[in-house]
DNA sequence: CAAAAAACATGATATTAATCATATTTAGGA
DNA sequence: TCCTAAATATGATTAATATCATGTTTTTTG
């Protein structure tokens, strides 16, 4: 449902969203090790997102990344496109091109009232929301 | 969310349970033309299908693959299963092994209670089922 | 019993996603 | 100004899925 990638990138734009602002910027490593994922492909998938505005980045000796208070705003689906692309979650379940409310395929009543319930939701969500959640210690990152 | 191997397993099932019965069995060539799905992509997926029992085949001329009345009452989730796995549909969405209901993700409780209800309706609901609101035109499958 | 038609078993290739590596550019500080 | 520390751009490698191909076994039928 999600690319490693999506989830990747969520985690890390929740972790920039607690522990970075502009005079508090993180390295790519650092936040890597933090929410355990491969240093390398971190760096990557966070260059992109600073590329298309998500977060931000400064080079140079005290760079880093970080994220500014409008870009906490952003609700979760927006991260998710950025990187999965819009169609991919709503896509039919089945793969039938042309499945639709008129000309559902055999699961989607079965699917469609749950998946659009959560697609709602993650389009209202926002990084903040989730962490004021993470704050409160309601929710959890690690592992 | 459903692999590839899924979604056509899933097509040829029903399909066969349209189509076919002990005396009028169907060649994998024959089925991968009706639902779309690559010809000997089509044949592996049905040895597969027919080795564990989920689906039923006989050789030689005249043979070819067909499902019989007790395999129709299997449910959706049955399918899924056997090709992708119990563990996919139920997995953190953000890929934290160790997240649940007490130490939940951040989006444990955006997307769970939806994902459940998907679930719960996947297991209950059976190949025959889908057959029959394909049968009075409520569903389709093609494309 | 021989030939042909089908599934079966197995492995090869292709495509995509995930991961790693590295040379280049930019900015800060001595 | 020069060195160093960081992101950036780009591309290489690996791993997982999806797809294709083919020789072997079984069964029907002439």
């Amino acid at each position: 449902m999600l690319s490693n990638s999506s989830k990747y990138a969520l985690k890390a734009v929740l972790y920039l969203t607690l522990h970075t602002d502009e005079n508090n910027k993180m390295m790519a490593k650092d936040i890597s090790e933090k929410i355990s994922v491969p240093k390398a492909y971190m760096a990557k998938l966070l260059q992109g997102l600073a590329k298309r505005e998500i977060i931000s980045s400064t080079k140079g000796p005290k760079g880093g990344f970080y994220i500014n208070p409008s870009n906490k705003n952003r609700t979760i689906m927006e991260i998710i496109e950025v990187i999965d692309g819009k169609k991919k979650m709503e896509s039919c379940m089945m793969g039938l091109k042309d499945c639709n409310e008129h000309k559902p395929c055999p699961i989607h009543s079965i699917i469609n009232p749950s998946r659009s319930k959560m697609i709602a939701l993650l389009e209202s969500k926002t990084i903040n929301d989730l962490a004021k959640d993470l704050k409160l210690n309601k929710v959890f990152l690690p592992s």
